[in-house]
RNA sequence: GCUGGCAUGGCGCAACUGGUAGCGCACCCGACUUGUAAUCGGGCGGUUGCGGGUUCGAGUCCCGCUGCCAGCUCCA
C-alpha cells in the first residue's frame, strides 16, 4: 500500500505500524494520520497521510500530559481503590485528572503519589487502545459513576470530557506491564504516547483543589489534583523557575517588601490603602494620564461615590448587576414608638460604575451638536461586592478608581473617534512601558442585544477597521460583545509573557436610550448621540499592580518612589553631596541623602533592597574631581562624572520616561 | 459563594505528641567610620487575628467569626 510520510509517498506491507516507521526516532510520540490524531501501535490505513508528532509540538505536549494524567489517576486508584473518576485533561503547562474520594488530598498524599507514579513511569507501561461498544464500556466501567454519566448522558459543554469521548468510536485504554498484564484503564479517546516511559522525570504534582463536576456549582465537588509535564528534565525546572520568578514580582509580596501598599484587615477585604512610597507611583501615574487626556481634548468631571436607588434603576444596574454591588444604605426612615414606619426612606448604592452619573452631566441641559463629541474623563472610584474568594491583591479589588471616560459624538463622529481614542489608548501604554500588544474584537450576540442591525454593523465595521488600521493582531471574540454595543480591547504582553487585558473600548447603544440623552442637530431636530465608554488602565490599582510586576519594582525614574539616593562614601562628604542634591530637588528629582550612621557598603545595600534607579555615590577622588559616581541597579557603574552632566543625565531621564 | 489550607512582634520564620513564646531583619541607644550588598555591643517590641469552649494548664485540641492563600465558579 501507498501512504504518505510527512509529505513523501512510500510503500509499506499492509499492517505496518507507527511504531515501526518512527522506530528510530524516540522523539516521535504519536502521529497525525490524515489530520487525526493516532496513536503510534495503530495500523496505517492505505493512501493515508501521515505525520510524525514529536513531544516538543504543541500537540505533542498535549498527548504527552494527559498520559500522565493517566498515569496520576492509575496512582490514585492503587492508594485509594475507592477512588472515583472524573475527567483528566491536557492544560496549558500540565494537567488535571479529577477524583472522587471521601478524603481531600493533603501535600503527603501528593507526595505519595508521585512516588507512585514514579514507579508506574519506570515499569514502562504501554497505553494499549481497545474499541468497544457502549454496552460493553458501561459493564466494565460499571463501577466508575462518573464515566457512566459521561456514556450515558450529552456531555454538551462539559469541561474536559471531549477527552473521555470522542465524536467516534468509544475506547478503553489499558495500561500493560511488559509481562501482558493489565494493570489499570481508563474510558478515553486518546491517543496516548506509547510507554509510560516516554514521561521520564519531566513531570510534577503542583497542588490540589476542589472543582465542580462538569464546571457546575450545581453539581458536587471533586478533588482535582493538578501536574504539570514537559518533555524534559530541563523544561521542567525552567518551568518551575518561571513560576518562582513570577512569585518574585507578586505584587502583593513587592507592595510589602516597597512598602508601597497595604490591605489593612480593618478596613475589610479587597480594599488598600496607598503608603508613602506607592503614593509617589500612583501619583505620577495619574498626572501623566491627566496631563495626556488635557491635551486629548477631554474634559474633567467629579461625581460623588454614593447615589440615590434610582438612579441605577434608570441605568438598569439594579435588574441585572444587583448581586454585584454593595447592598444598600437605608437612609431617612423614621418609625414612632410603636415601631410603625412614619416616613418612607430612601436606599442608597455605593456606585459600582460611572457611566450613570456622566450620563446626568451630558443631560444636565441642552446640548447642541457644536459640543460634540463631549469627552467626560474622571478618575471615579467604585465599589463592587466581589465574592470573597475571588479577591486577589489590587488586581481584583472591591473598591478601585477606574480612568473613566464616557464620550458622547454623533454617528458621523463614530469612525474618526473611535481611531484617535485607539492610537490614544496605545500610545498611552507605551509611554508607560508596555510595547507588546494585540487587540480583540468583541461582536454581537444576536441573542442578546439592543439596538438596530445597521448601527452594530457599522460600529463593529469600524471597530474592525481601526483595530486592523493599527497593524496590531486582531483577535475574533464572536459574541463576546455585551448585549449593548461592540468592544475592542486592547491585551498587553509584560516582560515575563503574561497577558493581561488592559484598555477598553466599548460602543453603547443602550444607555442613551434610557436616560434619553439627546441633542440639537444643525437642523434643529433632537437626535441621540452615540456613546463610547474607554478606559485605559482599566483600575488604576490593577495596572499599578500589573506595572509593578511588569518591572518587578524597578520602576523607571520617573514612577520610582526615590529617584536618586546619593551615599557619601565617609562623613566627611556629606555636605558635597547635601549641595548635590539640593540643586536636582530644585529641578524636581525626588533625592535624599543617605547621612546615616551605617557604613558604606551597608548603604549601598539599602539603597539596593529599595530599588532605586539612580544611586550617586561620592568620595576623595569624585570630590576633587568636581564629578560623582553612578551605580544602577544593575551593579554597573559609571564613575566620576562631573555634576552638571550627572544632573543633565537624571532629569533627561525623568523628563523621557527612561528605564535604567 | 464552594472546597481545602493558613493566621505567632513592622517583615521573614521557630516553639517534640497541650506544660507557660524564641531567632534574624527592621526600629532605638552607644561605639566605630574614606570606595561598592549585612561593623560591634546594648535596648525596645507579642494577653500568638477576634469571640467562645475543653483542660489543672491552650500558640498547640473543638466551635463560630474575620482575614489571607490555591483552585473552582464569577468578573457589568
Amino acid at each position: 500500500m501507498t501512504v504518505t510520510i510527512d509529505g513523501v509517498e512510500r510503500e509499506l506491507e499492509p499492517g505496518t505500524t507507527g511504531t515501526d516507521l518512527f522506530a528510530d526516532r524516540r522523539d516521535v510520540v504519536v502521529m497525525r494520520v490524515d489530520g487525526a490524531l493516532w496513536d503510534l501501535a495503530r495500523e496505517l490505513p492505505a493512501a493515508a497521510a501521515v505525520e510524525a508528532v514529536t513531544v516538543s509540538e504543541p500537540d505533542g505536549l498535549m498527548v504527552l500530559r494527559h498520559s500522565t494524567a493517566h498515569v496520576l489517576a492509575q496512582a490514585v486508584q492503587q492508594v485509594n481503590p475507592d477512588a472515583k473518576l472524573g475527567v483528566g485533561p491536557p492544560i496549558e503547562n500540565g494537567f488535571y485528572y479529577d477524583f472522587d474520594v471521601a478524603q481531600p488530598f493533603t501535600p503527603e498524599d501528593l507526595k505519595a503519589l508521585e512516588k507512585a507514579m514514579q514507579r508506574i513511569v519506570k515499569e514502562g507501561q504501554s497505553f494499549v487502545r481497545r474499541e468497544v461498544t457502549r454496552e460493553q464500556a458501561l459493564a466494565e466501567l460499571a463501577h466508575e459513576p462518573f464515566k457512566c454519566e459521561l456514556l450515558t448522558h450529552d456531555t454538551e459543554g462539559a469541561e474536559g470530557a471531549s477527552v473521555e469521548i470522542g465524536e467516534g468510536d468509544i475506547t478503553i485504554y489499558d495500561n500493560v506491564r511488559r509481562g501482558g498484564e493489565v494493570a489499570w484503564k481508563d474510558l478515553c479517546r486518546g491517543p496516548h504516547v506509547p510507554s509510560t516511559r516516554v514521561l521520564q522525570n519531566g513531570w510534577s504534582l503542583m497542588r490540589s483543589a476542589a472543582a465542580y463536576w462538569k464546571g457546575s456549582e450545581k453539581n458536587p465537588q471533586l478533588q482535582r489534583v493538578y501536574g504539570t509535564a514537559w518533555p524534559s528534565k530541563e523544561e521542567l525546572t525552567a518551568y518551575k523557575e518561571r513560576l518562582a520568578e513570577a512569585e518574585r514580582r507578586d505584587h502583593r509580596r513587592l507592595g510589602v517588601e516597597m512598602d508601597l501598599f497595604s490591605f489593612p484587615d480593618e478596613i475589610g477585604s479587597g480594599l488598600a490603602v496607598f503608603h508613602p512610597k506607592g503614593g509617589v507611583v500612583r501619583m505620577e501615574m495619574e498626572a501623566y494620564s491627566r496631563r495626556r487626556h488635557v491635551e486629548e481634548g477631554y474634559e474633567f468631571v467629579y461625581t460623588p461615590h454614593a447615589t440615590k436607588a434610582q438612579l441605577f434603576q434608570t441605568s438598569g444596574h439594579l435588574d441585572w448587576y444587583a448581586d454585584g454591588m454593595y447592598p444598600p444604605m437605608h437612609m431617612d426612615e423614621e418609625r414612632d414608638v410603636a415601631g410603625n414606619v412614619t416616613k418612607q426612606g430612601q436606599d442608597y448604592y455605593l456606585k459600582p460604575m460611572n457611566c450613570p452619573m456622566h450620563n446626568l452631566i451630558f443631560r444636565s441641559r441642552g446640548r447642541s451638536y457644536r459640543e460634540l463629541p463631549l469627552r467626560l474623563f474622571e478618575f471615579g472610584t467604585v465599589y463592587r461586592n466581589e465574592k470573597s474568594g475571588v479577591v486577589h491583591g489590587l488586581t481584583r479589588a472591591r473598591g478601585f478608581t477606574q480612568d473613566d471616560a464616557h464620550i458622547y459624538c454623533t454617528r458621523e463622529q463614530m469612525k474618526d473617534e473611535l481611531t484617535t481614542t485607539l492610537n490614544f489608548v496605545l500610545g498611552l501604554l507605551k509611554d508607560y512601558g508596555l510595547e507588546d500588544f494585540y487587540l480583540e474584537l468583541s461582536t454581537r450576540n444576536p441573542e442578546k442585544s439592543v439596538g438596530s442591525d445597521e448601527i452594530w454593523e457599522e460600529a463593529t465595521a469600524t471597530l474592525r477597521e481601526v483595530g486592523l488600521e493599527s497593524g496590531l493582531e486582531l483577535v475574533p471574540d464572536p459574541g463576546g460583545a455585551a448585549f449593548y454595543g461592540p468592544k475592542i480591547s486592547v491585551q498587553a504582553r509584560d516582560a515575563i509573557g503574561r497577558t493581561w487585558q488592559m484598555s477598553t473600548i466599548q460602543l453603547d447603544f443602550n444607555l442613551p436610550e434610557r436616560f434619553e440623552l439627546e441633542y440639537t442637530a444643525p437642523d434643529n431636530s433632537r437626535q441621540r448621540p452615540v456613546m463610547i465608554h474607554r478606559a485605559l488602565f482599566g483600575s488604576i490599582e490593577r495596572f499599578f499592580a500589573i506595572l509593578t510586576e511588569h518591572y518587578a519594582g524597578q520602576f523607571p525614574v520617573w514612577l520610582a518612589p526615590v529617584q536618586v539616593r546619593a551615599i557619601p562614601v565617609a562623613e566627611a562628604f556629606d555636605g558635597y553631596l547635601q549641595d548635590i542634591a539640593a540643586r536636582l530637588r530644585a529641578k524636581g528629582v525626588r533625592v535624599e541623602v543617605d547621612t546615616s550612621d551605617e557604613r558604606f557598603p551597608k548603604k549601598i545595600r539599602t539603597a539596593s533592597k529599595e530599588k532605586i534607579p539612580f544611586v550617586l555615590i561620592a568620595g576623595g577622588d569624585d570630590a576633587d574631581a568636581g564629578a560623582v559616581s553612578f551605580r544602577f541597579r544593575d551593579g554597573s557603574q559609571d564613575n566620576q562624572v562631573p555634576v552638571d552632566e550627572a544632573i543633565d543625565r537624571i532629569v533627561a531621564a525623568i523628563e523621557t520616561r527612561a528605564q535604567v
